[in-house]
DNA sequence: AGAATGATGTATCGAACCGATATAGACGGA
DNA sequence: TCCGTCTATATCGGTTCGATACATCATTCT
């Protein structure tokens, strides 16, 4: 997933390692460590989807080729697998606007339903363990709380996002 | 972390490995893989935290030793450091209950710290990210101020959790 | 009874990722 | 000029992940 972050930020521009962390950084508040991205930008070069390009002075800015160019779209319309991450939710989200609208929406409401379902299982084992006198630690029951009102609020913007396509699909 | 975590929940009481993941599982909504979780008993049985006790059928259950619980009190109650990842936090809050309630509201509030400036420079880069006019992308838009509003919910929530603190010690 | 099926449970592998650290050039200020 | 700090690339050991293998137990079907 990583991969497909650094590609679809070098569609838009070459950028070295040092600027790729930034900008990764930015977009999802995900810090990525160097001990991830350089080995994912030697991996990625090695199987050609990026080279290196002459940066100033000891940088060494990358571009995307064709090759990458061609991964990235592949990894864009692929759906999403169940077992997919918050983490490369955020990271497709945030290159979601390189897929049509029809597309868009599908991705949204498939994660809203994944979102639905994990909230029903948290709030059965929720009550489980308030009706369970041993399990009744104030800090987990809070925990849970504010984890399933987080999944909740999430679910609404998703909610959201997916009015404002349809709004701007039928204002054309 | 994971090892805490673990040290945490056999100190309640004895249990196997798949136990250990389901009931990791359920606090804090973190999927653990066998493949973190069967290394760290391994890691732990061989420090001597832990010893592995003779479970039903082919269960192998574990129980801690006094040297784990010396070595839980110890991560317990060690400040956490700035590098404190989400979940970490999360494991921490689980077993805080363990801590007096002068340390538990330290560390709410050191964590309410954390938060506060990452809200802080998070807000700088979503105005910068707004006014330039590259950079105007619907998506991470809206990705930087989801993020952003369940930071502040984030925080909202550990105020409510000082303020039952301090309800609850002037209760006394 | 015996056979298929599915849930439970332990274990390992390769790859990815993290945090810390080493190294060094660029640039500004004392 | 020397020093400190920011920028930038790189690597190392250890942890975690996802997938998979494999064995056992319980249930259901024939």
């Amino acid at each position: 997933m990583l991969d497909f972050a650094i590609l679809g930020l070098l569609m838009e521009r070459a950028r070295h390692g040092y600027e790729l962390k930034r900008a990764l950084g930015e977009l999802g508040f995900w810090k990525v460590s160097f001990g991830s991205l350089y080995p994912a930008l030697r991996r990625l070069e090695k199987r050609g989807a990026i080279e290196a390009i002459g940066g100033t002075g000891r940088r060494k800015a990358y571009r995307i080729t064709d090759n990458g160019r061609e991964a990235f779209a592949t990894l864009l319309s692929t759906d999403p697998e169940a077992s997919e991450t918050d983490r490369a939710f955020q990271i497709r989200l945030a290159f979601l606007s390189h897929l049509p609208a029809a597309r868009r929406v599908q991705v949204l409401e498939g994660r809203r339903a994944k979102l639905s379902t994990h909230l029903r299982s948290a709030r059965e084992i929720l009550i489980d363990a308030r009706s369970n006198s041993q399990n009744q630690d104030r800090y987990r029951l809070a925990l849970m709380e504010h984890a399933m009102a987080t999944t909740e609020s999430d679910i609404a913007w998703l909610d959201g996002l997916v009015a404002a396509e349809r709004r701007f699909a039928s204002a054309n």
